[in-house]
This record gives structure tokens, C-alpha cells and sequence, in this order.
DNA sequence: GACGTATTACGAAAAATCTCGTAATTTATC
DNA sequence: GATAAATTACGAGATTTTTCGTAATACGTC
């Protein structure tokens, strides 16, 4: 029988995607060192190529070595991947996910601010 | 080689999970009544068996058909998967996720409030 | 107690994931 | 151009996830 495909980048996925954004487009050596020795080369580079296949990433093939980019930008990917779980485990309420997140780990000062002034933006757009 | 185990339910376990959520304790039949006929009867059977053995529901087999509950809150398994999203796509930042959050999906007015006057009490508290 | 129905138990197939070894290829160096 | 070093390509093994089919078992009903 076949297994439900979810679309979402898998957790392997989502680390080597990480550092992209935090790094920019990089070759596979790159990718490889920032991971430390938790996986062996190939394995980030056999992840890379199925992941051009997918079009998670963009390679770049006109150096030597080919260089992997993002396909899609941070914030996009965590929209979905917010979107994802709200439905999945928080029944579609976001705002429950939003308590949720706010209660369980501590923000500081400016963090709370930060999200207050958001609120008070969507409070107005809404009016 | 071995796949890294998450100890995050799967997308169809957290399904039956949220049955038993939403419905309290439960038999096979019943949650799958509840799931439709999206998923055959022995495929929830089978499911609800391997979540006995992970521990994720809890089976009572003094009846003819098993009753199976969830073995942990509903805000319990949700607040573990937010955490596990914030590490793994937020980079650890709970208030990236709680903008993010609250940017993509429309809350209601009450709910901003809800969201506001937590904000309140986590402020007070910090003080 | 036999029969039919409902339920659980067992096992297995298909796909996805994660891992890496080995081979082939390309580039630089002598 | 031959050799060495780095990189990519190919393929495959182990595990997990998802899905059921079939068999065994237990309960009511007659």
C-alpha cells in the first residue's frame, strides 16, 4: 500500500535547509562541515541531489563543485510548516498554537513587545 | 544504516490521537467510524495497536472490544511538537513562531484578546 | 452447542527515509 | 600526459510508516 506523501520537508531535509538559509547558496563540502561529523558526505550529498529532484533546492552545476540553494525563502517553508502542524494537532486553531508557544518557552522583554505591536498591526486591519 | 527516531507521533497516529482527544476514550470502531472511510478498519486497528506498544495510547482490554485513550493531554503532545518545530525550523526562537504564526492565519478579535492578555500575564510574571 | 458476526492477532507488502560504500568523473599538479 | 585529490553519480541496505488481507478468537442467538 502506499504511504500518504505529506509535501513538508523531512527532518534530514529541514537541517540541511537550515543552513542554506543561515549561510546562503554552498556547495555539498560546505553543508557537510557546518553539519559537523554527524553524517557522512555522501549522505548530505545524496540528500542534496533528492532534494533538486523534489525542488526543494536550486543547484547551480557551472562549477566543479555545484553549488545548493534554497528554493524557497525561510519564511515561506515555516508558514507552511506552521500551517501543517495547526492543522494537524491543533484542530486549525492557530491562535491555540500561538498560547501554546507563548506558555510553554519563555520570551523576553523585547520578544513580547515585539508581538504585542504585531497584534496591535492586525488588531487595525482588521477595523 | 538507522533511521534517527523523533518520538513525535506520525501524521496518522496523530490522527487517532486526535479522535481520542476530541472524543475521550474510545474503540477501534468507534474511531474509525470517526475517521471515515478514508482509512480501513484494520489499518486503525493495526495503528492503535503499535501506538499501545510505543505508549502513546493507553489499551483497556477488560471489554470484548478494547478501549483505547490517549496516554497524554492533548496540550502535552502539542506543546512537545511545538517545541520540536521551533528547534527544528525556527531556530529555537518561539517568538519567530508566534509571529509567523499569527501573521499567516486570521485570529479573531476575541482570540487576539486572549492572545494579549496572556501576553499580560507572562510580562507580570517576569516582573 | 452450532452458527454467524464482530473483534483482535499476525504477518506482510509498498513506499519513504536515512544512511553510506564504491565507482566514475573532473580538475589541478607535477 | 600521468597521478593524485576532490567531487559527483549510482545503487543499495536498514528502518519506519502506512496500509490491509487473512486467520484466529470470542460473543450472542437460536
Amino acid at each position: 500500500m502506499a504511504r500518504k506523501h505529506t509535501g513538508r520537508p523531512t527532518d534530514a531535509e529541514l537541517a540541511l535547509l537550515s543552513v542554506l538559509w543561515e549561510h546562503g547558496p554552498s556547495t555539498v563540502r560546505a553543508v557537510h562541515d557546518r553539519l559537523g561529523d554527524g553524517v557522512g558526505y555522501t549522505t548530505v550529498l545524496k540528500t542534496l541531489q533528492i532534494m533538486t529532484e523534489k525542488g526543494l533546492v536550486i543547484r547551480d552545476e557551472s562549477a566543479r563543485a555545484h553549488v545548493y540553494a534554497a528554493a524557497q525563502a525561510r519564511e515561506e517553508t515555516q508558514g507552511r510548516l506552521v500551517v501543517d502542524l495547526v492543522d494537524r494537532a491543533f484542530a486549525g486553531s492557530a491562535s491555540k498554537l500561538v498560547m501554546n508557544a507563548l506558555s510553554g518557552q519563555r520570551a523576553s522583554r523585547a520578544e513580547l513587545d515585539a508581538i504585542r505591536r504585531l497584534l496591535d498591526d492586525l488588531e487595525e486591519d482588521e477595523s
